[in-house]
DNA sequence: CATGAATGAGTCTTCATTCAT
DNA sequence: CATGAATGAAGACTCATTCAT
């Protein structure tokens, strides 16, 4: 589903690709805690060489600029949460089931991952144009998952949705709120929000007047 | 509702308290533009000085840290949201309405501030603590007016929520989504976006399972 | 015996002489706190403005140039040792007794004045050569007094000193030992510092031998 | 007796501990010219740079601030001096003539390095409490020295000093006057200054009043 | 392929001084 | 005479990137 992300693929000195793919996981490594902890602006490509032990001239040979490095992390994060949310969601046939359980991985992922989601939101801007567009495709294709729920939903009659595509953005987008506004939601627990984010979305969806009263 | 946010008044050298006022506006104005097109790391202190028609020492005269400056566009921005908002939902009696009108008015509103809102979601890690905090704050009040239209619709029996202040935060903050998932979001006008919103929302919350055949 | 000291006058727009005495005065002693305390670069002028109760405009009304400040707190320090040391040896005849009460009287002076001897060896190369001279000038009369104490010692055989300038110079010099070398001597009280630096130098200039052994 | 002072080692950005050492000689080279000539505070970081060859980030890979290179500068100073004057006075048996050798070189690399004095004097306030610690330390090495001498002259009975440690301070300051009032001295010669000084701490602290007639 | 010293453009910030009111 | 807002030159320091070894 997503192996074909538009790769822009980072020029490097060294050709070696077995070595870059293993000098790249380092690198993400390190600069993912970094980044994490202080933000993109605030790590100094010096720190990134030092914290995955390499000196900064072969940092810079796997890399051209430090924009790279956010780039790799960027794709590695974004290829991780889907293989995760795959994995929890494979083979179940009720749509209602699947969003369901799309929704509860998807949040719990980003629960464990509230650095790393922050990070995503608000870095991703010292992406040039060209690194935004990868970004974007990885991020249409994790949408394009819950769509296809949506759509089986849809044909099967469970649910009535006007724009699934803008459904299904809003739907992925909504889990960030976890993360992004934490801060306004300290009292709360991670299963209280699955709850209710759940709810709220099977109804807002559902087709069946009927079924809404159960959840709740 | 929200006229007393926490100042952490920013310390000036210049006494003449309207002055101060009307130099802040002067920087915020020129501050906006420049953080909206080129977000505020890259962003220089002289380039704001310049764009407001100030020295850089005058400038100076006027904050004490760049970071100031970012302080004095958030504030403005929220409190001039907050005011629309209120406006636009004042005297609607019915929570129903009211939601409504106050999703539509938040809508506008970030679509009219598209860059707006990127910034305050984007760079406001880039404020120390102290000043997230009255960030907060403010995004507090803001959620609370959210609050007040949830609660009044469950006491009327409209709306069936077990955590009306998670909701509302819900519910803002699926506002955003039309600014920060606009690349994914191309295709649908405005007026697309907030019907479909409203419907899931409404539809998300509502008490009573046979209205909401309506609006879809 | 110093009045004239020469005056380098400071250019001041504010023509009115009474009062330009009255705004040096309080410029000083705002001035002299400040510089002990942080030393003269550190210490800005509208520190010392706000300091002595003065806008800035208004302090620059009566000097030219924050070096002038310098200027004026050296001079005021300055003319008030000299005054002291006048009053305290007046009237000794015996030149051993008045060097003695001389030394004395600079020690004491010196152990007050602690920050401000400071200032005045630590940063007196802030002045310009112009003002240079004018310190020179007004320690040249200082160190005169000495060298009259030790011309009259030497006419009445008391003395044995070959250069009583140098001699001046250097005892005058030595007396700042308690203010420019007071971390190393932590343990030691004024007292102690008068009574052997007063042996050192009496033995070490008295031209009778015998005389030496009493005060040890 | 002086190889331990305590380094407060500059943290570099480069780890070549031999290249550290030459470039922090190169360093103090055009610090010590430049400070001599312009003083701490009007010495660029920029000029520094510039008089010894290196670009002003290769410059600070070698410190961290403009107050390490200071350091440098003093440290550099005071070990020569002290290594010249222990080379100066090796194995003279006599303390009066220890001491008077003493006297002598002191004054010799005074007179030799007056900028470097006057640099010592004027602008240790510019370093920070941990760094005036290790100034202190040296200089007490140094005083330590001259104590010895007066130690071993007053068990030999030749000295009749009450406070050797007091004593010790004040002979080693005696010495700077020649460079800090040298402006008060313009007719004299070296040779003078030596002499009388020499003379009178001689004098001064001499046990047998009969010996002293003879170098005056 | 690995290393890390060298580079300098660019950043924020300070502060003495002036001048219109 | 008093005031304080305006000014901009100048300063210390950072950091992504390169290149010789």
């Amino acid at each position: 589903m997503a192996t074909d992300m538009p790769q822009k693929d980072i020029e490097t000195i060294v050709k070696d690709q077995d070595l870059i793919g293993r000098r790249h996981l380092q690198i993400c490594d390190a600069a993912l805690k970094l980044f994490s902890r202080k933000g993109f602006h605030r790590t100094t490509v010096r720190e990134i060489a030092e914290a995955c032990g390499l000196g900064i001239g072969t940092l810079y040979s796997y890399i051209k600029t430090k924009e790279d490095i956010l780039h790799l992390v960027y794709r590695r994060i974004l290829e991780s949460f889907e293989a995760r949310m795959l994995e929890a969601t494979r083979g179940i046939q009720d749509p209602r089931l699947q969003l369901k359980a799309a929704l509860e991985e998807t949040l719990k992922i980003y629960d464990e991952c509230q650095d790393v989601v922050l990070l995503l939101y608000q870095e991703s801007h010292a992406l040039g144009r060209q690194g935004l567009q990868g970004l974007f495709e990885v991020d249409r294709t994790y949408v394009g998952f819950f769509r296809e729920i949506l759509d089986r939903g849809i044909r099967a009659g469970q649910f009535a949705v006007k724009e699934p595509h803008l459904l299904a953005v809003c739907i992925l987008f909504l889990c960030a709120v976890w993360d992004l506004k934490r801060w306004n939601l300290q009292g709360y627990t991670l299963e209280t929000v699955i709850e209710s984010l759940t709810t709220l979305i099977l109804n807002g969806i559902s087709a069946d007047p009927l079924v809404k009263l159960q959840p709740q």
